[in-house]
DNA sequence: CGAGTTTGACCAGCGC
DNA sequence: GCGCTGGTCAAACTCG
């Protein structure tokens, strides 16, 4: 499974070994949370009507430069999460590059990017129009620096991960 | 003042 | 070809 979800667990492994007792307060979010898919697709997600490939991976592709047709897809993990708060507080730090209205949803999609030198993950970061404490994030790409922060939060999530393997 | 956010513009892919 | 949509850029703005 690690090698499925490099881009978390390559370097969250400690923290989900680590022993995790914490509480959570009322500051802290309740996370419930499952890996959805792990090719990029996620075709049981039903954020909008439209499906697969278009939606929560949007157009999927890497912008490709012109002259490259071939189109190459990252891998992309989706995490669908249960919680009242948007951001994922998985340690790294991100910066918002972007925000967008999705059809058919009334929450808009939010981009980040890891702001890390040299580390080129994406995250996108939407709610469900269905089930408003339903937050996806879906990661693109592998980080290639340990976690900057370790946070209580996210180790009670991964605590709580159930992981489905497709 | 630096880091991060907001937001409108721009571009590319896709379906009709 | 055209319009729609997703994804990104970048300038302006906010905040600590």
């Amino acid at each position: 499974m690690e090698k499925n979800c490099p881009f978390v667990f390559s370097s969250l492994s400690s923290s989900i070994s680590r022993k995790v007792s914490d509480d959570v307060n009322g500051d802290n979010p309740t996370w419930s949370l499952g890996i959805l898919k792990t090719d990029g697709i996620v075709p049981s997600l039903d954020i909008t009507s439209t499906t697969s490939e278009s939606n929560i991976g949007g157009s999927g592709n890497d912008k490709v430069k012109s002259g490259d047709k071939k189109k190459v897809r990252k891998q992309r993990y989706a995490f669908q999460t249960r919680s009242h708060v948007d951001i994922l507080d998985d340690g790294y730090r991100w910066r918002k590059y972007g925000q967008k209205a999705v059809k058919n949803n009334k929450y808009p999609r939010s981009y980040y990017r890891c702001t890390h030198q040299g580390c080129s993950v994406k995250k996108q970061v939407q709610r469900l129009c269905k089930d408003e404490e339903v937050v996806v994030t879906t990661y693109e790409g592998m980080h290639v620096h340990d976690i900057e922060k370790s946070t209580d939060n996210f180790e009670h999530i991964l605590s709580q991960m159930k992981i489905y393997n497709f």
